[in-house]
DNA sequence: CCACCTTAGTTTCAAATGAAACGATAGGCC
DNA sequence: GGCCTATCGTTTCATTTGAAACTAAGGTGG
């Protein structure tokens, strides 16, 4: 079943029909507009603020998680989280058992950040979707939802990359 | 209207709800996973590809458009594609009329490349959306649209920065 | 206990990126 | 025509990126 190649059957492509394209156009250009918020306004970077919220969500993280999580690069991670470390929005500490891993998370002042961010985040947010109605927004969230699972089959067939969008 | 923040209210961010992290997560991992098939089998770039997958759509198209269709850098572009006219799958022409703008098209290579391209490309997304009825997918594809328009409002609140996926 | 393999995170290095400066053309406007 | 400003696309340069090598710590099997 496909939908991106209505006329011409053989060869033709749709763009605004093809489902890679434009989850990554829309995305882009969200993540574009909202990284104004938190890079103008409090000098973080993507991945810092993706590391952050997640802090915020999960209280306590390893460096590898935050990798499946974010779907981040490890080197990207590694440098992410030494900045925030050195602007002292999260600590990090070693686990005991293993001196490998080491346990990520929010430090005072990160968490009053946050607090500043998270608000104008959301309501910029809404104001995108104002043009959603609840009911569809809802909806959107599930599709995408589906989408991720038939992703999550073929980038592992039997192995879990964390489907962070079902922690539950 | 928001449903990003659901418990606490106030300073809580729920990622698994808020739209701009779901669709860069979901995008970033399509993107990845489907580079696969461009990246390593036609030694493609994501800036190639997409100005390729244009470029059969389009006929014809200047580079700045393809800044406004892509969302991507004009620097970004410009390098992409003189690596696509080196390898001779796009050709250049300047316009008469305007010595500044040059017209890109699909090179006979090109066009051969893509007839081998997209229908990988097509199979690979049917079979992520496999777990969409053909309901759903339109849903999907419609609420995207309906986010796009939001997104399109704040981009500019009266200058038009070219809806790609609504072209008529 | 000692090879050997795996895993967590860092670092290195070459390539990709984008902001800003640039060159070249065009379009007023006086 | 001469001057000013805007636009298309390229290039420069400093930063960011990610693949691969690396360090350090576990595990495992003999």
């Amino acid at each position: 079943m496909n939908f991106a190649t209505d006329s011409n059957d053989v060869g033709e492509l749709r763009l605004e029909g093809f489902l890679p394209y434009r989850l990554a156009n829309i995305a882009e250009r969200i993540s574009q507009a909202l990284s104004l918020i938190y890079a103008e306004q409090f000098d973080l970077t993507i991945a810092q603020w993706r590391i952050l919220a997640w802090l915020q969500q999960e209280r306590t993280l390893s460096a590898k998680r935050i990798c499946e999580l974010t779907a981040m690069d490890k080197a990207r991670v590694s440098r992410a989280v030494n900045q925030l470390i050195e602007r002292e929005l999260i600590q990090r500490q070693r686990d005991h058992e293993d001196q490998r891993t080491q346990w990520l998370s929010l430090a005072p002042a990160g968490l009053t950040l946050l607090k500043d961010v998270i608000p104008r985040a959301l309501d910029w947010e809404a104001e995108i979707v104002a043009t959603l109605s609840a009911t569809e927004y809802r909806d959107l969230l599930r599709l995408l939802s589906k989408v991720e699972k038939g992703l999550a089959r073929l980038e592992s067939p039997s192995h879990d990359t964390a489907s962070p969008s079902e922690p539950n």
